[in-house]
DNA sequence: CCTGGTTAAGCGAACGTTCGCCTTAATTCA
DNA sequence: TGAATTAAGGCGAACGTTCGCTTAACCAGG
């Protein structure tokens, strides 16, 4: 391993004092041009590279942000993470700080004791945090310890108590509801998640608030949840497909792109032809939803600039110890639509 | 920021010098059982967590490990991420290591750049670096600078110049080309990668050695080649559904499962049944592979594995400086053999 | 000729460790 | 009894920075 020069080497070709470099580098000298020139001719010369670990001593802050998530089941892809991580990845390096990504664990205990190892070591001097739920230990924990975060999405009727940014899930849901109301459809379905999930319940929300939007009762045996798979989404499907036509909806609200797929299987099986006989929306617009036959109408959240605000607040709360405004920010999703939602063909009834 | 307790806080409190708090944490000391007892409880009272920076800037070396990958196109997801990363976090942690994860840049130059300074700030002590193909600029910029890393996957024609890891897709679309064969396939076909990917070539060996061990003529007209999108194995499968019937293929092994999923929606398009009158293969095992209609059949690799045997070899690297036997490695993936290959009736031809 | 203000740079100290050598007192052995 | 050995722990130094105070030289104004 080759070391890399050091300030005391560079100052000797220089001719100054190391602590003089140091300043130079820092933009925080009162030094002649010339010695200024010499300094950095020295520095160029010498490949010199300021080290880290001797810098963050010194500063006491490691310019490092952690971040962790919960893995996909095995059966399933998180179509987001690539481009979640890079662009958080991205952001960071521009504004010299990196990610230290370390595993997830299922256990709360053991979860919050990597937290802490890696705060109280100095490893990092702050957290994205993700997958927030309902029972998060990790918000009240950091918040406890006064240890800098920022979420990607918030708790349940969070009154922002700390920063974050969310996708607003209702508000996708509701442009799905608009755009079928607008092709026509008055019997609309929802496949929604279980009542645990925050994520889920706020996307649902959308769909009651479209309805009422469009002056349509609601009717809870046109909602069913279940963990968001395409079996789930198969066989709710094939149970909405079996109500009498009274209430037999016309098209199906997906509170996630799995479920979409299972749905328009069980619309195909059925003998039907989804889009023209029964429209579906999915959410989450994974990039398969634009090669399903037919391609699949889905919400599309703007993955990429929400983790570069998240870094961007969360190195602005590092460096100047105050939130930035706003604290917490709700961002709308938008609505790509395509063949799944297309040629519907409203009887009058 | 509450900063942790220093080991001079700790001495003070047990009554020794703080450099005997130091040796008794190594466990490099000779201290009286007593001594010891007063100092690690003093540790356990203030809550001591040794500071990352004062250590690695004593010990210089970071214990982490540097890692950056090419993002997946936005139409496409990559399938192995989440594994391959959790499994590399979960083996550095239970080391004591992490990753420092840095954004990919497609310009070279500016990739190395990266490297270099990750490296010359001592920031990272060696790197995992993937996606290696012909012209990988990566490579010998870290052996000439004698950096430590290890590699997903390997060059052209190397003959493990450096430590690494790969699957043997050769054998895994052997594995595909076997089963296809025992099946009573005589015509197959192959959609594969650009000649510029060494992976996709690696992947076709196997294509060819599968009709060599089976005694069949290879056709260059049964090969397509073109990016791994569904959309060419789609447009490609066409071409080969409309060749004459005496060379038309009863099988189409696919380099990835892109590709595959095209062709079965061709083959679907053109009226036929994938699995009894064509059969389909894919490569990687796509979750969603298991939810197609009908099931795909396809190479499977075992990446936990992967991620953990290059984090385990790479530490092994950095703390001993010797490259742990064997320095190179092969795996095989397992075929999941599923419906796209399954009831086929040969017609005697 | 002295005072006070710049300008340019030096210097000591500190951040929290680890490492190797040194000291002290007690013990052992001939 | 005195020298050699051992156990237990102290001590100085170093890793590479940054920070704040001091200093030396120079200059203009009274």
């Amino acid at each position: 391993m080759f070391k890399s020069a050091t300030l005391k080497e560079v100052a000797t070709k220089a001719g100054v004092s190391y602590q003089t470099v140091s300043k130079v580098i820092n933009h925080k000298a009162n030094v002649s041009p010339e010695t200024e020139k010499r300094i950095w001719d020295a520095i160029a010369e010498l490949n010199y590279t300021p080290n880290y670990s001797g810098r963050s001593l010194r500063q006491q802050r490691s310019r490092t942000i952690g971040y962790t998530w919960e893995p996909s089941p095995p059966d399933q892809t998180n179509p987001i993470l690539d481009a979640f991580l890079q662009s958080m990845f991205r952001t960071a390096e521009e504004k010299g700080y990196y990610l230290l990504c370390f595993p997830f664990h299922a256990d709360d205990a053991r979860m919050l004791k990597v937290y802490a190892h890696l705060w109280d070591t100095g490893r990092v001097d702050g957290f994205v945090i993700s997958r927030l739920n309902y029972d998060e230990a990790i918000v009240p924990y950091l918040s406890g310890r006064k240890i800098p975060f920022v979420g990607f999405g918030r708790l349940e009727d969070d009154n922002c108590s700390f920063p974050y940014v969310d996708v607003d899930g209702g508000n996708g849901v509701a442009q799905a509801m608009d755009h079928l109301v607008a092709l026509g459809h008055r019997k609309i379905a929802a496949l929604a998640w279980p009542k645990d999930s925050r994520v889920g319940n706020n996307r649902l929300e959308g769909y009651f608030s479209g309805l009422a939007k469009a002056g349509l009762q609601s009717d809870l045996s046109l909602v069913v949840r279940g963990e968001g798979t395409s079996e789930v989404g198969f066989d709710a499907t094939n149970y909405l497909l079996g109500l009498p036509q009274e209430i037999r909806p016309t098209a199906i609200v997906c509170m996630n792109d799995m479920m979409a797929i299972g749905a328009m299987q069980a619309i195909q099986k059925a003998g039907l032809q989804v889009g023209r006989d029964i429209g579906v929306t999915g959410f989450d617009d994974t990039p398969t939803a634009r090669y399903l036959t037919p391609p699949l109408t889905s919400v599309s959240q703007p993955i990429p600039a929400i983790g570069e605000t998240l870094v961007e607040r969360l190195i602005e709360l590092l460096e100047t110890g105050t939130y930035p405004e706003p604290k917490c920010e709700l961002v709308a999703p938008r609505l790509e639509v395509r063949e799944s939602t297309a040629s519907y063909v409203p009887t009058v009834g």
